[in-house]
DNA sequence: TTGTCGAGTGTAAGCGCTTACATTATTTTT
DNA sequence: AAAAATAATGTAAGCGCTTACACTCGACAA
């Protein structure tokens, strides 16, 4: 039976009749031990149940092996995927994973920043690039290692692990417009402070625009990511003059939402409107009909987003300066049930 | 322009001409500090963007303020408003939450205790009550307090906050059973070492046994939560000699699989086959028809969760012993559509 | 044999903070 | 106005670990 009190490293020590060096190089760096020494050192930590203290590990260590993710929400499945496999890599490396959510609020996240490098995370994985200058002066000079995900472009000063939401956007937009309509519309994400929505919002207008269909501001509602905004915002479009044949949306939240309303609505999709969403999240497939959407490559972005930031630790391990490195992945279009021709006029 | 090294405590009290016992007082018992001084040093720490280390802080008030979190899973809903409503209280109390996920899997879970009590969690949220001894033994050794969520039952010793599964379940199949059905199934959740699938069983069962309908062990197949799982076990059901009329799913991420699968077997629901859910999730509220299922105070658990847990932390601070205290909470079913009457014979 | 070297281990100085206790300033009491 | 009580601040001892540096000792070269 181990003793009340939190065993510590000097009892180790003590219990092996070695020194705390000794017993601290066992665990961190056992090749540097003669095996005799390990093996006595080991079976003391064992019978102590000894596991060290996180605090002064990391106060002494100047490291805490903890990567922090502030992501926008947790409420839908949009980063779930993405976090797990971004966690079960970092895992691998011995590390834990701090998450926190913003609620997409600018305000919050920049709380949320500070807060997890108050709190030691060695290294911060964020959503997107659109945030004030203030926090990455604040990372760079704390030299704290940071990648931005869901998001890509050339020539970013930053790290990015994503895709190019603006031109998968713009290839949704050209098959909708490849299959004949003509009066298109969208959902989108609230823009504000969200590259991502505005991107998608930018591909779709331009595609729009390079086909010569007219897109007014009025064809572009924003709505907050849930069902019930989306049905309100599919309810608004559906309302106007000469109504949409396509309903092309910032996600697959929106989608769904629109979709139960143009059912609400007594819309059959696609052959009275289509609907169109992305992100491919698991719920997509099991509507009826199931949304056409963009698949995103969430693990896989997850998985490269830990793996640059653990290259980064061990770099300004060994004193390097940390250079942004970024990885461009591909989306492609699923198609399911929710997009089709227009109907004949 | 702060200084390119990180500022410290000490270089607060020097800039603002005080003991680093004052600064610390100043941030964190500012009513033991006079005006005059406290403003003084708060300037400073304006001034060198100071922000405690948050190793030395744990290293020296033995306290993180991080409460840690296992849930079984991120990838689906279910756990995600109650974490995020047991985050926000956690937070309101200037302390952090720390996740990770076990995948369902007892031995990962206890790891993960292990890795969060290392990482200096002062307290932890479980979910369910089935794990190994040596789990409650091993935080009781460290005075760690602990609640048990999404569960509840009389005269446990552990802190509980949740509702009677059980109870829950019965109440949903003697609604099914009310409506008329006297064939029914179940897809559950994969049993072995969840209570809460467990217990949602068992309710069913004692509802079918209590009007004298009969379910073999056939009638209850189990399924881990994914769509495609609950979509293979629902055929199974639907290909056994005589087909059930109402399918009792242990969540709603069953149920909706089941529904799709219901649709590719075409199949109305409900006119041809019932199907309830469990836990109401946003998206039993979208599908088509959707899900009448059970609801669940999810942001209400989250939150009483974190209240608890806050307690007993002061409690203990207070050097008073840890003592369990229990919350039960309602649940209550929603009537949606796809739930209705047996089809005529 | 002596000197050199390197591997293994120990010594001890912090890491940046909190807090018990000591000291000094201020207020209250008599 | 002096004494006593109280409030504000300072001093300094850790908290439990890592790691630079010092030391010991056997292997090997000269």
């Amino acid at each position: 039976m181990p003793t009340e009190n939190v065993p510590t490293l000097e009892d180790v020590a003590r219990a092996a009749n070695v020194s705390t060096a000794t017993v601290s190089r066992c665990l961190n760096t056992p090749e540097r031990v003669v095996e005799k020494t390990r093996e006595r050192v080991m079976a003391a930590v064992e019978a102590l149940g000894y596991s060290p203290n996180f605090g002064a590990q990391a106060l002494a260590a100047r490291r805490t092996n903890t990567i922090g993710a502030v992501i926008p929400s947790m409420e839908n499945a949009i980063f779930a995927r993405g976090l797990q496999a971004f966690q079960e890599t970092i895992a691998q490396n011995k590390s834990t994973m701090l998450v926190a959510s913003s609620s997409y609020r600018q305000d919050v996240e920049q709380e949320q920043v500070r807060a997890l490098v108050a709190r030691g995370a060695d290294a911060l994985l964020l959503i997107g690039e659109s945030r004030s200058q203030e926090v990455y002066d604040f990372l760079r000079r704390r030299k704290i290692p940071y990648v931005l995900a869901w998001i890509y472009r050339e020539g970013s000063e930053h790290s990015l692990v994503g895709f190019d939401n603006r031109a998968a956007a713009r290839a949704m937009a050209e098959k909708v417009l490849a299959l004949g309509h003509r009066r298109i519309a969208m959902i989108a994400g609230v823009t504000l402070h969200n590259d991502r929505a505005r991107d998608r919002v930018l591909g779709v207008r331009e595609a729009a625009a390079a086909h010569g269909v007219p897109m007014s501001d009025l064809d572009v509602v924003e709505a907050p990511y849930t069902f019930r905004d989306a049905e309100d915002a599919f309810s608004v479009i559906m309302q106007r003059e000469t109504r949409p044949t396509a309903v092309i949306c910032g996600n697959d939240i929106l989608a769904i939402g629109a979709l139960k309303q143009a059912r609400a609505m007594g819309l059959r999709v696609p052959e009275d409107v289509s609907i169109a969403g992305f992100d491919d999240i698991e719920i997509a497939e099991v509507t009826e009909p199931a949304i056409t959407t963009v698949h995103v490559p969430h693990r896989q972005m997850g998985h490269v987003a830990a793996e640059i930031l653990i290259r980064q630790l061990q770099g300004k391990a060994a004193g390097k300066e940390i250079e942004p490195e970024s990885r461009e992945l591909e989306t492609y279009i699923v198609e399911r049930g929710s997009l089709g021709p227009p109907p004949a006029e």
